[in-house]
DNA sequence: CAAAGGTACTTAACACTGTTAATCAATCAA
DNA sequence: TTGATTGATTAACAGTGTTAAGTACCTTTG
């Protein structure tokens, strides 16, 4: 059966190139200009092909929001290494903010638009968001190690984790969707450093709190 | 010039209306559903006579967005009889967490959706977003009552409060957006409360930092 | 070999969207 | 009574996601 073999490779490469047709537009115009359309232009095939791939626009959303938790884990894995669980902990925060600066467009499709979202609770009831697991399972390991070296007392893991998630969430998102520029601009006297360096130095007042747990 | 108060007066009445009937559609469909001609066709005018009383739909949505605001105030304005600075702040926190679980899609409106500072941005340059500014302030002020009472030490005011900020907005959005609930529901164990106090609990994580700082 | 069936894809169409140009009717001032 | 201004409308453009119907082509079967 060689052939059905060659058809389904056929099939998996097309849905990859209608992926990546969808990624070059998604990146280089944003995810607005992104349409299902210019995909089909983009690879010279017809608007309609791409529904033979894809259920809906939502899941071509989720597809890319997969693409975008590959790049996110690849920055996390060198950090498996750092054996500090604190140090860990602090550049986890730091890759993260790093990584919503690089590219906030994916940052926007993994954790501020709710289409993804929608797309899994829609077509995949059961899985429970496996990509965000993954990573979350990290940090609550992290924070644990943490835990075990005698930071954060007796406070409980997972709301550490989900509160850290949350300041750094918070920046990113606040810094994304340009709302920070604006008050920036407005408070920003000596003590407030310039607008690049200000989710580090927020994240560092963060990190003075957490210092003071020890 | 009665006749011109009364022209100017009838003017703002149907742009009042045109707001009013976006307002009754954005609350009851969501954003998505609330289109230009289902606005018009709520006041029973043509779809054009909207672009004789605002700009474009992310004018709407500004628009939309600073009534969301005057909601957020109203809820803050009864604080300021709080003396305590620190109750104060938590207090402002709870009810930020508060506004955004009973407004969702106000929060999403004035915190999450880029359309309403984009279009501050484009046609408002030299105003910086005074809504904002105006709850931030409030904010700060309180932060800055808090160090003048011996909390946070010699740490920064404004960027005290903007890590306050970054933590409910991460909450706020992280909820709203159905991040939270994917992987609450698999770690959830005896630790973690339900769903509901799920916000409350994390909240009061970061306010046990906060009073470490005393 | 020819008929039948399935696969991969396209064309045409539906029901929308935001937005603009041109137009019409009514009211005002000269 | 003209003429200009104002307020609202119709028609249209250029796009959107999505579906139903149709067309080639290739494989399998009689």
């Amino acid at each position: 059966m060689g052939i059905k073999e060659r058809k389904g490779r056929h099939k998996e490469d097309l849905k990859a190139r209608i992926l990546e047709a969808a990624k070059k537009l998604f990146i280089t115009k944003g995810y607005e200009a992104t349409s299902i359309r210019k995909i089909a232009a983009e690879i010279e095939f017809s608007p309609t092909t791409i529904y033979l791939y894809y259920k809906d626009k939502t899941d071509i959303a989720y597809a890319l929001h997969q693409e975008g938790f590959g790049l996110l884990r690849e920055r996390f894995s060198t950090l498996e290494y750092v054996d500090d669980p604190f140090e860990r902990l602090k550049a986890m925060g730091r890759g993260y903010i790093q990584f919503a600066v690089d590219h906030p467009d994916f940052y926007e499709l993994m954790f501020i638009m709710k289409e993804p979202m929608q797309y899994l609770q829609a077509h995949h009831p059961e899985e429970e968001w496996p990509e965000g697991e993954r990573v979350f399972d990290g940090l609550i390991q992290t924070v644990e190690g943490c835990k075990a070296r005698g930071y954060f007392g007796d406070m409980n893991a997972e709301e550490m984790a989900m509160l850290s998630w949350s300041v750094v969430h918070g920046l990113c998102s606040l810094h994304i969707t340009s709302h920070f520029k604006h008050i920036a601009e407005k408070c920003s006297q000596v003590a407030i450093a310039k607008q690049d360096t200000l989710l580090e130095n927020v994240f560092q007042t963060y990190l003075q709190l957490l210092e003071r747990m020890k």
